[in-house]
DNA sequence: GTATAAAGTTAGATTAATCTAACTAAATAT
DNA sequence: ATATTTAGTTAGATTAATCTAACTTTATAC
């Protein structure tokens, strides 16, 4: 069994290597606030446990075992997001520090109820995706809305670099996942953009706003 | 605020006093499994943080400010019993480990959500009652049915020293809060009796369970 | 009312997770 | 190609929570 601290430590593995593939230290060490020393200390520890792959000097990786690990956890907090705004009715924009506290729970039962609950969901409230009982995550293929040309129709399929900040920013435009977007204009000086969505005909979204939609095409 | 070995402390000083009235450092120390000398030292860092009353080789006692926080613990571990029982469907002899983990969660929002969607229960699912929002504790007068007489019709209220094997015990028998039971003889050699309920006309139970279970005389 | 047993404390060691300071290796820049 | 910057490691200290062994205080038993 791993204890809490280790769990951070393989949850920020796996997320940060779904973002930028390799792992270096000084990158996991900004990210989970923890200084280098620590950081490196605790690699030869998971190395121990066979959950990393440490050699001095060289990008961190995880073992099969360690993304294996790493992705139950990351099933068990994003199952959590989704029970707790589908069924607790809380925003999508006050789960994320409390799955950061549940997904620590251990009992099988209580994350199979969940999950049985919700039907078997295969995406969070940001349209995360859900690893599966085994671990193993799937990403869908899906453009960034920034990266999307005039005049075509798109469906918000998730939401990513998801601060409460942002979702909020989201909510009061009345943007949630499936939405419909239409884009009439790109300015080409700061790449901002204007869409028409619902009742709303001309919404103004920076680029940064934008690269952190993800749509699908309609088709 | 208080670390998750501390709120164990707590929890355990308040459930303790609530059974015997005083604690030592003995009853403490096998209740939570851990040894004496641990048990002193947490109890002066208990007292330095103003949460316990301590005197060397005098009883252990909750300060007012201690009682509060031990009883908000309760409250989260009473709700979250209530809620997995309720809205998530587990049994009511499966929820007490998920419940200890749960109960150490900081977030308000998740709780008075909690109670909302349960409409602000006075009980969790053994009858225990939940503390209120300030920590407030207040017990019902239930008579034991082990101290009940031949003749008597009354309600089972609640369940005391409630392990899952005691639980079980109580499934196999279909009996579960609300029930009214009758009484229909007491055995003098060992205080078992013979009771009646719904379709069961003489099931027999021993004092060690009867000592369990509190019930409301028909009024 | 002293002897013994039980309960509680003190002292000092251990482990996990963290830190700072000092050092070394690798990458980068002129 | 060497100097400098950045990244990473080693060594040693710190803190919280635990332990064992030895000691002291309180309770109990005759």
């Amino acid at each position: 069994m791993n204890s809490l601290t280790e769990e951070n430590y393989l949850k920020a593995l796996f997320n940060i290597a779904n973002e930028s593939g390799e792992v270096n230290v000084t990158e996991l060490s900004k990210n989970l606030d923890i200084k280098m020393p620590t950081v490196t200390s605790m690699m030869k520890k998971l190395a121990r446990k066979q959950l990393v792959h440490y050699e001095s000097y060289k990008p961190l990786r995880l073992t099969e075992k360690g993304k294996k690990e790493a992705g139950l956890i990351i099933r068990k907090h994003r199952l959590t997001e989704m029970f707790l705004v589908d069924k607790m009715k809380l925003g999508w924009e006050d789960v994320h520090d409390i799955a950061e506290q549940i997904e620590h729970i251990q009992s099988p039962v209580f994350f199979e109820k969940m999950d049985e609950l919700l039907d078997y969901p295969k995406i969070d409230p940001h349209g995360s995706p859900i690893p599966d009982a085994k671990g193993k995550i799937t990403w869908k293929e899906y453009n960034k809305l920034s990266d999307c040309s005039v005049g075509e129709t798109v469906k918000l399929a998730a939401v990513i670099k998801t601060s409460s900040e942002f979702l909020k920013f989201l909510n009061a435009r009345e943007m949630r996942l499936g939405l419909k977007i239409k884009i009439r204009s790109i300015e080409p000086f700061d790449k901002s953009i204007v869409v028409s969505y619902g009742k709303r005909m001309a919404e103004v979204l920076s680029n940064v706003a934008c690269e952190r939609l993800l749509v699908e095409r309609e088709g």
